[in-house]
RNA sequence: GGGCGGUUAGCUCAGUGGUUAGAGCGCUUGCUUCACACGCAAGAGGUCACAGGUUCAAGUCCUGUACCGCCCA
């Protein structure tokens, strides 16, 4: 006959699969994830860091969703209203870079397609991942508000950037200008200073002769690691203290290959100790020299093409990549002899962040952020304690990086952003700056106006996300309530890139700091510890681990035992210990609930006259939800998943059940209400850690639990502890249980006593504490295999060596030798060990005395022979003082 | 060049001045004990990188050194 659904028996082991997928519609269903506003109330909110639409999500992003769904899950139980809000980000130039790469593999490129046909092509690709991503959370259960979800290029975040570009071009904080800006020949655009990665090439440096004009018999030697920029030269300097080249200064020396005459110029800039203390300046193609020149004001003169071939300025280099132009330069200087010298040289190169092609710095126009107006109230907002950084050390780096920093490029030579609101005009000068298409220049008002090619910096609109999604330029509801946030939680390596930028554009924009606190976590690592990334091919897909271990496995394995900060290492060891501990949990529970059904009515526990041991678990259960609640308020999220860990398998399952099953199998129903109470509670403390599991271990408990009329764990009370339950006393009375316990299995294990065999056990203990240790025989006896057991006042007398004597912290456990083992058959069993161990000893001993081994076997095996004796001659010691025990 | 972090069991890592420094995995031994072999029980394994200092007390705080990693320039 078919089971009814509600009394089918939970299967032997825990299958994440199907409870995962029912709950998650379930929540979804019942609208949980979407708080109520509750102007008595203050909220939580976080406002998810979005992933990019440039592929599926990866671990780092599910360790970032399991932290964000700790708290926001912790915080929701409590019963504040919590907003955790969602979205995706447009990416511009990660996300070009993917599709590009695309069309590539389809022969073809976005110029050939068109710049309207581009984004279609970049639209669907961001349709297909957020697709994949918002499966990928789901599937991580994460109790995100989807009904607020945001995404960079809808129309509220895009107005919001349009507004906070005016604004700040309206207070002179948005410049257009000519400056070294970084730029990627691959991704044809120019980068922030951010988007640039250094890394230390091993190069060279090349000494290269410039003879003098008025007597070309002399001349001054530079130092370049970049010869192919010789033809963008406009100077050579020397530090004004340098005595060498005093002479020099003013003078003209012919420039090798394009045979142009450039002065010599003294400038603070140089470092004396470099190369031959005279630099060559380039000033369109470095930033120091730029900034020689302006000083001294010599000409630019830019020698490169977009994708980095040398345009017309490079003479008879024209049309050359970079590379090939440095190998013909450098082959020209030698034939010319002005090549004086080469050396190695370590020195550090700018890389594209998007695609690791090598940056050139060039001197372009473009628009810039002037930062120093916003960064220091930013800077103030940190020092004064208004935001937290965690962990602590962060908000060093966040403070150099505020003080130091420079004016951001945030034009973008792309197409896939939000475009730059600003219009030229064919017929006069002036630029019109606008939030809406203006129908003429505010100018002249001709219509003959364009708008700027370009688009913004992602990292604008990421900038403005915690109000943009609110709502913010408008005046909204969830601007005023959810706005400022209460936590940013995100990875360390976009501190600069998202949290810095954020505090300031919040404080300009929104007038209030963006978010109270800002919480950082590590990196992910693979299990060698690199850093995972598509181009090492080292990425793994959380949907695999999550098919194959379980989510709850999966965000215990990335979390619990990490510290705030560090990195991580995702292995398949971790990952089983995550789903053991499910599955430990989930036989808990199969246990408990089996008992209740059998086990009757019972009511409350009953608060007077409870057992020892309930006190116990109940003492021990207040004070890991007290400590866990302490670890959460402080953000130590993987010391908190410790605790809850290690009192549900080391205290309730190993000792609390085995306890309580004594008394169930002598039909003493008592400890029912304390086993199913402490899981319930041990549940709830766990749950936002692990919310599939303890739903559907709650819900399989709740049908025992009468006084529970609330539908899920999730909207269910997070525990709080409850002081009056500690009790030292019980604490102290079930470890000493527990030690004896321990010390006689610890005997039994030592001499090998079959495990079906009892064993003797006396108990001397100091006499006031003699009756409330005998009230524990059965357990002693039960849990320890021993019997009889006895207790005894004192110490014990000299009862001659027939005993093993364990002297404990406040008791003495005596155990008759003779009871242990029958005395004749283990004098047999050892006799009988000990010929087998003396025989093999003895014939290594015959093989390693044999020349012929010795010197024809391969010294490992020798050497492998040679420990298996020692390790013999140990056991053989190890035997021979067990008989002479006997 | 400046800054930050790390160095703790074979491996990966916790450890927020206070008993005898912990966990997971691995290893050894014994258990198909009626929740769980994704388990139970017992065990071995540590110069807390090194050198000084502060303290009644240091893995923990201070100074320095070495090595590894990261960030900024």
């Amino acid at each position: 006959m078919a089971k009814t659904p509600e009394r089918e028996e939970m299967p032997r082991a825990y299958e994440p699969g199907g409870v995962e997928r029912k709950w998650y519609k379930f929540w979804m269903d019942r609208g949980y994830f979407t708080p109520r506003i509750d102007p008595d109330k203050k909220p939580f909110v976080i406002i998810m860091p979005p992933p990019n639409v440039t592929g599926g999500l990866h671990v780092g992003h599910a360790l970032t969703a399991a932290i964000e769904d700790i708290m926001t899950r912790w915080h929701r139980m409590k019963g504040e209203p919590t907003l955790w809000l969602p979205g995706f980000d447009h990416a511009g130039i990660a996300t070009q870079v993917v599709v590009e790469r695309q069309l590539a593999a389809e022969g073809l490129d976005r110029y050939k397609l068109g710049r309207e046909k581009f984004q279609a092509r970049a639209w669907d690709w961001a349709q297909e991942c957020h697709r994949t991503i918002v499966e990928q959370h789901q599937r991580l259960g994460i109790s995100c508000d989807w009904t607020r979800e945001r995404f960079t290029l809808d129309e509220g975040p895009s107005r919001a950037v349009r507004t906070a570009f005016v604004r700040l071009y309206e207070k002179g904080l948005i410049y257009r200008g000519e400056r070294i800006i970084n730029r990627c020949p691959r991704c044809a655009t120019a980068l922030s200073d951010l988007e640039v990665d250094h890394q230390d090439i091993n190069g060279h440096l090349w000494y290269v002769r410039y003879p003098l004009v008025e007597d070309k018999a002399k001349s001054i030697t530079v130092a370049t690691t970049r010869p192919e920029t010789i033809l963008g030269d406009t100077a050579v300097a020397v530090n004004p203290e340098d005595k060498r080249y005093k002479g020099l200064v003013g003078k003209r020396v012919l420039l090798p290959a394009v045979d142009r005459e450039i002065p010599i110029v003294a400038d603070a800039a140089v470092d004396p100790a470099f190369g031959t203390g005279a630099v060559k300046i380039t000033p369109a193609h470095d930033p120091v020299d730029f900034e020689v020149a302006r000083r001294q004001d010599l000409p630019l003169i830019n020698i490169f093409n977009l994708d980095a071939t040398m345009n017309e300025n490079a003479g008879p280099y024209e049309g050359l990549d970079r590379i090939a132009c440095r190998e013909a330069i450098l082959a020209d200087l030698e034939k010319w002899g002005q090549l004086v010298r080469t050396e190695p040289y370590s020195h550090a190169v700018g890389h594209c962040h998007r695609c690791g092609t090598i940056v050139e710095p060039v001197a372009s126009r473009q628009w810039f952020v002037k930062m120093e107006p916003l960064a220091a109230p930013a800077v103030r907002a940190v020092q004064d304690g208004r935001i937290d950084i965690l962990p602590q050390r962060f908000t060093k780096v966040y403070l150099n990086w505020m003080e130091n920093i420079r004016d951001w490029c945030i034009s973008r030579q792309l197409w896939w952003g939000h475009r730059i609101p600003v219009w030229y005009c064919a017929d006069c000068d002036a630029l019109t700056v606008a939030e809406e298409t203006p129908p003429a220049c505010s100018g002249c008002g001709s219509k003959k106006i364009e708008q700027d090619p370009d688009v913004l910096d992602t990292w604008f609109s990421s900038g403005l996300w915690p109000h943009s999604t609110l709502g913010w330029p408008e005046d909204t509801p969830d601007l005023r309530y959810f706005y400022p946030t209460s936590v940013m939680e995100t990875a360390y390596d976009i501190l600069f890139f998202w949290v810095a930028r954020m505090i300031m554009m919040g404080l300009e924009d929104a007038g209030d700091i963006p978010f109270r606190t800002v919480y950082l976590h590590g990196l992910v690592r693979d299990e060698k510890g690199e850093k995972m990334s598509k181009t090492r091919g080292n990425v793994v897909d959380p949907l695999d681990l999550m098919e194959e271990y379980g989510t709850d496995a999966l965000r215990f394995a990335l979390s619990t035992g990490t510290s705030p900060g560090n990195d991580t290492k995702i292995t398949p060891s971790k990952l089983e210990a995550g789903r053991n501990f499910a599955n430990k949990l989930w036989n808990a529970t199969r246990f408990v609930v089996r008992s209740l059904e059998t086990g009757g009515q019972y009511e409350e526990i009953g608060v007077q006259n409870l057992p020892v041991e309930n006190r116990w678990i109940l003492s021990r259960l207040n004070r890991t939800v007290g400590g866990v609640t302490k670890l959460l308020e402080d953000f130590q999220f993987g010391e908190a998943q410790r605790q809850v860990h290690d009192f549900l398998w080391g205290e309730y399952c190993d000792w609390y059940i085995e306890l309580a099953k004594i008394r169930l199998q002598a039909n003493d129903a008592s400890p029912l209400p304390v086993l199913a109470h402490v899981l319930e509670v041990s549940l709830r403390l766990l749950h936002p850690f692990m919310p599939f599991l303890t739903e559907e271990l709650w819900q399989n408990l709740k049908r025992y639990l009468t006084r529970i009329d609330t539908e899920s764990i999730m909207v269910a009370a997070y525990p709080a502890a409850d002081e009056t339950s500690y009790d030292p006393a019980a604490e102290a009375e079930i470890e000493d249980v527990i030690e004896i316990i321990r010390s006689i299995r610890n005997v039994r294990a030592q001499y090998r006593v079959e495990s079906g065999r009892w064993v003797e056990a006396k108990i001397h203990t100091d006499s006031s504490r003699l009756e409330a240790m005998a009230r524990h025989r059965g357990a002693v006896g039960s849990l320890a295999r021993a019997n009889p057991v006895s207790f005894l006042p004192g110490e014990p007398g000299k009862e001659g060596g027939d005993n093993a004597v364990l002297p404990l912290a406040r008791a003495t456990v005596v155990v008759p030798l003779a009871s242990l083992f029958d005395r004749e058959a283990e004098r047999q069993r050892l006799r009988k060990e000990l010929e087998g161990v003396q025989g093999e000893a003895a014939r290594l001993e015959a093989r390693l005395r044999d020349d012929a081994f010795l010197t024809k076997a391969p010294g490992a095996v020798v050497e492998k022979e040679r420990q298996k004796l020692y390790t013999l001659n140990e056991k053989l010691d190890k035997l021979k003082q067990q008989s002479a025990r006997l």
